[in-house]
DNA sequence: TGTACATCAGTGAACGCGCGTTCACTGATGTAC
DNA sequence: TGTACATCAGTGAACGCGCGTTCACTGATGTAC
């Protein structure tokens, strides 16, 4: 019942030293990754260091290294993190559209949705020095099981003859390239920045343009059964 | 006609100290420009600092500061750098292309070939502490003219209706979008590491999908003049 | 053609800083008997 | 129910490091006369 219990999930209640009142913080790891997030979405990545989100979380220097063996493990456990969210988010998509064409554009706007709404989480999950990197195993695997919801919701569609396309990976890949491009320039500012050229906003451009999405993919519709 | 020579537009011939005999160096910026790249392109972003290009060009700690007033403006003119290559690359695409929907393809072909070509540059030119700050005016404006030539082609197939779509600025953002998802993917590894899953290669894939937009706009050809 | 002088483009040492990580330690908690 | 002891999860000082940036200086080059 205390005012300082957040109910929006994944928000961040700073730590405020004085709360702590037992030696033991209790659950400083999950603290340690949600501040961590919350530096990424104020300050940016280059501002992420150990000692820092430490800092934040209102703990020694030490205390970190008793739940991450280093700083790049805490940044690819919460990479990790991410990718569980997003296909939390993909899977909720889909199970609320009724037909599999909607269903994927519904996947694509679910996309879009967590990479504005998690633009820190967006930014951290696609580094190349996490997603290469073998030390984090499950946050690979999270990473496959969206991009799997992706590929079964396309292959739903392709062996259903319920679009016009046959090959059910390249579809896959594109409609993943188109909603990570916008996904990208969105979350970096670039859409909002062309978008003011254009005299229009980035909400609405990005709406319009999954509408576009919509009439491509129900367009494809085919005539008949027997082709 | 020395062996040290290299005629690779932008390929990095890395500082020899002992071949410079001069006490000025005579091309110090450019030298700065290209051993940042190419670190970039060795170690990643997280390896980029002032002291360390300064070795890599064969100079002192203090010598860029003759050049750069600090570590954020060398990597805004570096971004600059990139943007102006990119612009180059897509006015070449337009220039070869015979006809407007040709063209469009023609600037995500190339778009994507930059991306793969030189990851460096592409991961550099999109990171939002550099488009977002007022430091590069210059590479601001390189983007926006990048950004423009699609905007053009893109208006020319839409005001001599050669395409379905209506909405010039949509498109223009939906294509970028596309491109420049795929791209990100494709310099991250992610497509590499999706496709095998998928039993082909990166390449393949991206060819592929290409392909599939190439289809999706030529089937949108208006059917006549009047509607 | 010389010469004085300003300016350009380097050197190298030094500053203070925050970092990742380690060390030795300690308070709190769990468990066997 | 007590008690001895192991283990867990913190503290705080310290290490060595590379960094961005500044200082005072110097060799090379350009220019006015």
């Amino acid at each position: 019942m205390s005012s300082r219990v957040n109910p929006i999930p994944g928000a961040y209640a700073p730590e405020v030293p004085e709360a702590r009142t037992s030696y033991h913080h209790g659950a400083l790891r999950e603290s340690l990754l949600d501040a961590c997030l919350h530096l990424i979405e104020t300050e940016g990545i280059g501002a992420v260091s150990l000692r820092r989100v430490a800092r934040d979380a209102g703990v020694s220097p030490r205390a970190p290294y008793n739940h991450f063996p280093d700083r790049a493990s805490l940044l690819a456990a919460l990479s990790g993190r991410g990718f569980e969210e997003l296909a939390r988010q993909l899977e909720a998509a889909r199970a609320t559209a009724d037909a599999p064409v909607p269903a994927l554009v519904a996947l694509v706007r679910a996309y879009l949705g967590f990479a504005r709404a998690r633009p820190a989480y967006f930014s951290l999950m696609f580094r190349p020095e996490l997603s290469e990197s073998p030390k984090n195993p499950a946050g690979h695997n999270a990473g496959d099981a969206a991009f799997g919801i992706v590929g079964e919701v396309v292959q739903t569609c392709v062996g259903g003859e319920l679009i016009a396309e046959t090959d059910a990976a390249v579809l896959t890949i594109a409609l993943w390239g188109f909603g990570h491009g916008l996904a990208s320039l969105w979350a970096d500012g670039q859409l909002a920045k062309q978008a003011a050229g254009l005299g229009r906003t980035a909400d609405a451009l990005v709406d319009q343009t999954l509408a576009l999405l919509e009439r491509l993919l129900g367009a494809g519709r085919r005539p008949g059964p027997g082709r």
